[in-house]
RNA sequence: GCUGAGGUGGCGGAGCGGCCAAUCGCACCAGACUGUAAAUCUGGCGCCCGGACGGGCUACCUAGGUUCGAAUCCUAGCCUCAGCA
């Protein structure tokens, strides 16, 4: 059972571990001292985005992403994957997934090839701590046979990734190398796929696809497929997971890496998580509901002179009233989303020093 | 005082005889957001019939009038703004 997290550097962060996402080197309207200060120990990096929008030079030239954006925690890389489903396979996008990778057009002259073998070598160049094989995500409208293929494809890819990778680095001696289970809601191929990665040999597997069911629960059963067949010394990666509800059950279940847009992106758009507790010491996970929301620019807000939550020791609940936070999202000044998006990393990190605090 | 422009729902601002309870924006209310093409999106927003549908009522400064029918046309009044005295 691995206990912890190493980074390149030999750093150790405990598990569970949440990572933020920093799709594009940043944590949108934070910088890493932001972020830092929050008490967050990584940053997720996506492939694409950075792929796309960045490219090799710079990556190069500072010899990583970590060092471009100054960043002195954990860093880990998506492969890409994802935005097969989100750019192409939702309809909102141009682009195509066949055998060879993933091709992205990004204007009507310009497209992105990324192959399994691209994902991984510029993710080594990123020089991050953990890599994801690059996978054929599983439609949730997918019928059996459609997500078998994609299982297919996922798991020829992630050969393919893995050779890449020991071109480069000895499994269990470089970054983290991931693969990601696809399969769907069919439980029978979310075990045909942990198995035949487990063949293949990962540190870790990722539950991919989309886990939220037609009635809009979360699948919390192809998870326990997953751990339940996962080899007891892999690491076990919620991708995209989660709201806090569904991390503290994944974590039971043997999850220890998380990464979600939720706190940031929820932040931007005014939901604020709050502990149902009057201080820190108070927050109790095993309580129905152990967190509500605050929606800062209510009218009925714009008087109080109380911080957000008094279970929170962050940047905004030490420093400001929620009337000031009500006024600065009312102007729509980005200060608002900044100690929003602090608020909410620092609850999610206080959700992890209270999942360990309970084992 | 004269001349010109104008008074529309919480605000700004369309409409200029019927399809208008009235486009749109803001504000307000409610909801969504899960490996970020997301500081975004969706719905509501005169009152009442519990909600939808449907229906009723009161409404476009005030008072009259024309008309089958008026926020829209006419008359008078009140008020605002601009220019000139």
């Amino acid at each position: 059972m691995i206990k912890e997290f190493r980074t390149l550097s030999g750093k150790k962060y405990p598990f569970p571990i949440f990572f933020p996402d920093a799709t594009q080197a940043v944590v949108k309207t934070l910088d890493s001292i932001d972020v830092a200060n929050s008490m967050t120990p990584g940053v997720l990096v996506n492939t694409y985005h950075l792929f796309r929008e960045l490219g090799q030079a710079p990556i190069k030239k500072f010899g990583g992403v970590r060092t471009f954006m100054n960043w002195n925690g954990a860093v880990i890389s998506d492969s890409g994957g994802f935005q097969v489903m989100s750019i192409i396979k939702s309809g909102s996008g141009k682009g195509k997934v066949n055998d060879v990778g993933i091709t992205l057009y990004t204007s009507k002259k310009k497209k992105i090839l990324l192959t399994p073998e691209k994902s991984i070598e510029f993710q080594i160049k990123l020089k991050t701590d953990l890599i994801v094989v690059l996978d054929d995500f599983t439609p949730p409208t997918a019928s059996f046979d459609e997500a078998k293929d994609t299982v297919e494809r996922t798991l020829k890819w992630a050969k393919r990734c893995r050779s890449t990778y020991d071109k480069f680095y000895t499994l269990g001696e470089g970054p983290y190398l991931i693969g990601v289970v696809q399969g769907g809601k069919y439980q029978d191929l979310r075990k045909y796929c942990v198995q035949q990665l487990v063949e293949i040999g990962f540190d870790g597997l990722g539950y991919g696809g989309w886990p939220i069911t037609e009635s809009g629960d979360f699948d919390y059963t192809s998870a326990e497929t997953i751990a339940a067949c996962a080899p007891e010394n892999y690491l076990l990666y919620g991708l995209g997971v989660g709201k806090p509800d569904e991390i503290v059950k994944l974590y039971k279940m043997g999850f220890q890496i998380f990464d979600c847009v939720l706190p940031t992106r929820d932040a931007r758009h005014e939901r604020l998580y709050v502990y149902e507790a009057d201080n820190i010491n108070n927050i109790n996970l095993n309580q129905e509901k152990f967190y509500k929301f605050y929606v800062p620019s209510k009218q009925k807000n714009y008087l109080l002179d109380e911080p957000v939550s008094s279970a929170c020791d962050c940047l905004l609940c030490k420093n400001y009233s929620k009337a000031y936070l009500a006024h600065l999202f009312r102007i729509n000044e980005i200060s608002a989303m900044r100690l929003a998006s602090i608020h909410n990393l620092r609850f999610y990190s206080i959700l992890m020093e209270k999942l360990r605090e309970n084992k």
